[in-house]
DNA sequence: CTTTTTTTTCGAAAGGATAAAATATAAGTA
DNA sequence: TACTTATATTTTATCCTTTCGAAAAAAAAG
């Protein structure tokens, strides 16, 4: 039926073993050999199944990209990342959604396993016990992009995002507003958790006393922002000036305001967090915190194939830099 | 060093071939022995190795998506379509971007190939005979998604571009503006031209020679919108409305407009394409054609499920539903 | 208690490559 | 020319399953 490497060899006169290596592109082969190996390939229309050579190679050149969700800017801003470095080092890349569902992502880890991926690259919010122990064990190296397990022993490429949100939020102080709002996502995540940390200590540095009914849990999504601004608005003598954890989540806040007359930044100023495409894409445009999505995942897979390579990796826990881009939700 | 089928058919004291069968779930097991192996499976470890299994059975239960560009909201929609489908039926993906770049899709499809794939959905704008040549001798069955090979030969899942550019170059019309102006992504789709010809179409039926100074081409970025807005402000006796081929685009025409001080929809009405989850991310909120991307990656991933199981399809060239939503960026 | 039928289980052959050891050929050196 | 050394090539084993014909065991029938 097929084309094999055994009729390849049978037709060009040579082994199998010659005509892998002619495919392969390994040198030890007489350049006549290799001229009639070629041509016996190109007639016979032959093409290498990468399913037996990954069973004699134990490499698959695949990895496993698990995921929250794809269709989510932010992160398929950050699968982009990974692919382009994917293929820059000949590697495919399985891709699947967990929706953050605890039951599907440890079934995900476990099939991608399963299908011998040569590493694993994982985004996900709550990193659990079992999530790590699963990790941990891996029979291949595995690589978290923005994504934080608090144990820090898998190694991951994130952003500091205390940091990140504590000058967010010190930009808004400065700006006049003593308690800002803070616009999260009620996701109970390692990441979440540190851009609350980052916002009270701006809060702690300006003597505030941090009050909790300045915080709302939101969505993630757009809706949910529009609904936080609501929300805002029925806090009485309501701050004028909202960090959001995320750009879509101040989108939905920036047009939650103005559809009430409130005006952006003069009565209420709004910063976001991500720099997702959509922060050019609203009037005003969005200031919000540089997070490098495309570079996250482009990192965390170049340090996959460090792993896979067995190359020494200086530092497991890569931190990227972060910045803060002012544009016209903010005075 | 890794537990095999083999190992844990001695340790059960049983052949290799029936543990094969309780881990396939195949029913002709005696529920004693199926016991017995499945405590083995716990006691050691077992995990099958998916590349083993797809070489001795010629299934991989994995799919090759082939995309323009994963980051696009467009297709990243349609992506999560797809996944979750692929999912339902106990399928994988192999994901790659392509950058709609002629040689990269080619050589994308054939590492579909070798990787054996049980099939393929495959999106891109211009399909050239040497696309059509490539899937039409295809070991596995192909789908596309969102896109139109003009020979028609290959299954696929769309809307019918022309009759909803129809319809939406119409509602412009019928609110009064003789002869809208269309701005259209360059790219040389068989997409792009069933949109110009239902445009076309209205125009005609209006009784209006076309003006090809109407029809402005553009990137495809929210950028280019903003750009295409300022040419469209440079027409003398600019139309006062304007169909997008793309609601990205289209977001860039609104605040193109916007910026230069003019209203829409009172100024300029705007209508876009695709009903992306950005139409109602602006203000106004975007008045569009409801593609459904999901679906459409749902319904090829269906449709590619029922070729691998060799069912038989009423119709491999699939139209889904479209319709118009009006918003606020028209009157 | 045979014989027949049905249900389970086994053994061995694929499946299509790679990899390591062994052999053959070519080139270099004394 | 004979002997090393380096370069090419072949041989054989292995990777881990599935699959299928055949054997064994169990159940049903006579």
């Amino acid at each position: 039926m097929n084309v094999t490497i055994y009729d390849v060899a049978r037709e060009a006169n040579v082994s199998m073993a010659t005509v892998s290596r002619v495919v392969n592109g390994n040198p030890n082969v007489k350049p006549a050999t290799r001229k009639k190996v070629l041509n016996t390939i190109e007639r016979l229309g032959y093409r290498p199944n990468a399913v037996a050579r990954g069973l004699a190679s134990k490499k698959t050149t695949t990895v496993g990209v698990i995921i929250p969700d794809i269709s989510n800017i932010f992160f398929s801003e950050l699968a982009r990342g990974i692919d382009d470095i994917a293929t820059m080092y000949k590697y495919n890349i399985i891709l699947s959604n967990s929706d953050q569902n605890k039951e599907k992502e440890l079934r995900l880890i476990n099939t991608m396993y399963e299908k011998q991926v040569d590493g694993l690259i994982y985004m996900g919010a709550e990193i659990s016990e079992e999530h790590v122990q699963q990790l941990k064990t891996s029979p291949v190296p595995v690589a978290l992009a923005a994504t934080i397990d608090s144990s820090e022993t898998i190694p991951s490429v994130n952003i500091d995002y205390e940091q990140a949100a504590y000058e967010a939020t010190s930009i808004l102080i400065e700006n006049g507003t003593k308690h800002p709002v803070f616009v999260t996502e009620e996701t109970n995540s390692a990441v979440n958790e540190r851009k609350y940390a980052g916002y009270a200590k701006a809060l702690k540095e300006a003597n505030q006393e941090i009050n909790e009914d300045f915080v709302i849990k939101a969505g993630l999504s757009y809706e949910s922002g529009v609904e936080a601004a609501k929300q805002v608005m029925e806090l009485k003598d309501f701050p004028k000036a909202i960090f959001s954890a995320s750009d879509e989540l101040a989108l939905g806040v920036i047009h939650g305001l103005q559809d009430n007359g409130l005006r952006v930044p003069e009565d209420v100023e709004v910063i976001g967090f991500d720099n997702t495409k959509l922060s050019t894409m609203v009037r005003p445009t969005l200031s919000t915190v540089v997070q490098p999505m495309y570079d996250i995942g482009a990192v965390a897979m170049r340090l996959l194939t460090k792993f896979m390579n067995k190359e020494t990796v200086e530092e497991q826990n890569v931190i990227l830099p972060h910045q803060i881009m002012k544009r016209n939700s903010t005075k």
